[in-house]
DNA sequence: TATTGACCTAAAGTTAAGTTTATGGGTTAT
DNA sequence: ATAACCCATAAACTTAACTTTAGGTCAATA
């Protein structure tokens, strides 16, 4: 199975001008072309777009994914660096996960703090303080595993 | 307490240019200055720091992040669209986390791949493919939790 | 006193990852 | 057969988020 660039743009959701963008940069080695210079990507083209959006997804740049690429060409010989190049990614994931399940936290509490602040109509009424830490104190009473806060937040209005 | 911007680079790790850049998209509402024109960062700018640092990691370009300091200036009146903001945030860190997660599951695959690779010496023998099949069949027995693969990427050797 | 180091501004430069524009070829529907 | 599409390239443009550069102040130190 061949598909046309405005093919692949419509299944996988990457604009045409990304498409020949990636092609022009070297992340897709050779894509076919008719013998009209029309390009025909195949199963595999499609599988390399796909890996590129995990790549990309997980914060690396184009030019390390072309490299990726290249080395895939090459073979055997590059396999050593292929694995460590997944290792490296698979830490920085992991490392990345963890960033945003700490922001999370964070912004759980402030969506707490605007909640009450709406049901009090203010964020600076003694009445708005007292809610603020009843919620905060029973939600330390209770064990709840979601909507922690983040101690340092709620030493200050500010913000 | 207050800190000078080099204190502050290194207190938080963030580039004195960048501090600089900040402060002049306005994204550090009012940061005080010595009579020499020095600014003096007290401990709500450090906070504020610590918020730009919350929502950058969560993907929110900065233009959208001074809006939510001058909501903040403004007051009470912005609660309403400061609540929406941190709810929305909230969604899209979740679904981020997601993302990566899914990413990760396939990240995982490749490292056990060329694990297998590096072991056999190559990645087109048959020897390789059967330990590939066995590994991926025992952890589906097994059950286990992690490095699962995504099936999609075991249909093709190109990648 | 001269120089070093931390600070200041304004403005230009950089990088990544595209997007847009200008120009043109080939096929299909009215 | 002419308009409407889909495809092609090259080159210029865009945007975000910084970084660098050039030029200047000021305080402490060798």
């Amino acid at each position: 199975m061949t598909y046309s660039i405005g093919e692949v743009s419509n299944l996988l959701d990457i604009s045409i001008s990304t498409l020949r963008y990636y092609d022009k940069e070297g992340l897709l080695p050779l894509v076919n072309r008719t013998e009209g210079n029309i390009r025909r990507f195949n199963d595999t083209d499609i599988e390399c777009l796909n890996m590129i959006e995990c790549l990309k997804t997980t914060g690396m740049p184009l030019k390390d994914i072309k490299v990726f690429f290249e080395w895939c060409e090459i073979g055997d010989d590059t396999i050593d660096q292929r694995y460590e190049l997944f290792l490296a990614q698979k830490q920085k994931t992991e490392e990345k996960i963890k960033e945003l399940e700490t922001a999370l936290k964070r912004i759980n509490y402030k969506v707490e703090y605007y909640r009450i602040a709406k049901e009090k109509g203010t964020t600076s009424s003694p009445d708005f303080e007292e809610a603020l830490a009843m919620r905060y104190l029973q939600k330390k009473d209770t064990q709840s595993t979601e909507d922690q806060t983040t101690p340092a937040a709620s030493k200050s209005q500010a913000v």
